[in-house]
DNA sequence: CCCAAAAGCTAATGCCATTAGCAAACTGCG
DNA sequence: CGCAGTTTGCTAATGGCATTAGCTTTTGGG
């Protein structure tokens, strides 16, 4: 019998692939055991049962969302750098459902403070940082920010508009109110 | 033997204060049957497996806050009512979690169109009429202010904040922030 | 070449959802 | 009051999944 060569990324990668594909909630260790073409209990060798494989794809989301919007901020300063940051965060939950739905239980699978490459509180925050908002309101901008975009992309993904259209349209202007929100905000200076 | 007397809604409703108090995944007939002294098959007698038990949840949920909401907003009107509103649905985020987390997934396990005695929705919808937004503009306005409420209050639910301190203050900053974008809303007249 | 560590496997346990089929309890009607 | 039909709750059985234990085989370094 030859081995089947798995490691710990290989598992954790296709449970993320499984989990954007079928859901996050039908990530199982059998479907994924399956789909390696290996028994389940294998798994136990490279994953910390079900609960670490969900910690991993947690993980790959975390770090996925946060490099998309890093990449897409750089360069780019003010409402531009919030829309772009806007628009990869809401793609990248389009293209990576499962592992966005996994991402926001991170510190539930896994212990807090893990080793992110790149944070995408912190990518986010960057961005704010261009709207000269006093540094003791900044806590307060970022969960604002956070909120926002999280929230219109949850209820999108659960399918919690009715209507279907005009849906991008919403989130464009979800992002432009907030930027003049910003702005605005208390202590805050202005920039473009 | 006695019987136990159970309605479909007496089961709904352990089942919705047991989601409460352990959280919503934590959902089970066995748990729920165990609570009611009673079988596991028993519960079918009442409800439609698994998958409808959620639905009695979500729907208990969606009503519920749908009211409190309600409650909150009449007799108010412009960015009292809006932080009113707020304020209620954060609330009954907090007070009944596990109903919450269930509301969000209502389309998935009841089909479209429920009867519902209070649409939440509608009752946000409400509030925002007395901003004098354009009629066009309401889809959009809606859905960026349950973006926002919904976005903070899942984040911070999950332990999304990391800091534990000031959250009510980031909220009533979020939702002052919204009550101001409202007031500039493309096409929007203004009020109060 | 050999041997210890690592990787996979089968077997077994336990929990849960679900279905089938039975027995007791309630209901209304004569 | 008695009885038939319906309803409620039960036990038994099945199948899926996670997890643990213990075995076998591969593998890579000395």
């Amino acid at each position: 019998m030859p081995r089947a060569g798995l490691t710990p990324a290989l598992v954790a990668e296709e449970a993320a692939r499984l989990s954007d594909e079928e859901g996050f909630d039908s990530l199982s260790l059998a479907a994924v055991a399956k789909r390696l073409g290996v028994a389940t209990p294998s798994l136990y060798k490279h994953v910390d049962g079900l609960t670490g494989l969900r910690g991993e794809v947690a993980l790959l989301g975390t770090n996925g969302i946060g490099e998309a919007v890093q990449r897409a901020a750089v360069g780019r300063s003010g409402t531009d750098a919030l829309h772009a940051a806007a628009d990869a965060y809401r793609r990248y939950a389009h293209t990576h459902p499962g592992r966005y739905v996994a991402l926001q239980q991170l510190p539930r699978w896994v212990g807090p403070a893990p080793e992110l490459s790149t944070d995408p509180v912190e990518a986010l925050a960057a961005v704010l940082r261009g709207f000269g908002i006093a540094e003791e309101q900044m806590v307060h901008a970022i969960r604002a920010l956070r909120s926002a975009l999280h929230g219109f992309v949850d209820l999108e993904t659960r399918g919690g508009f009715g209507l279907p259209e005009d849906v991008d349209e919403s989130y464009a202007l979800l992002v432009e109110g907030f930027a003049r929100t910003l702005e605005h905000w208390p202590g805050s200076g202005r920039r473009r």
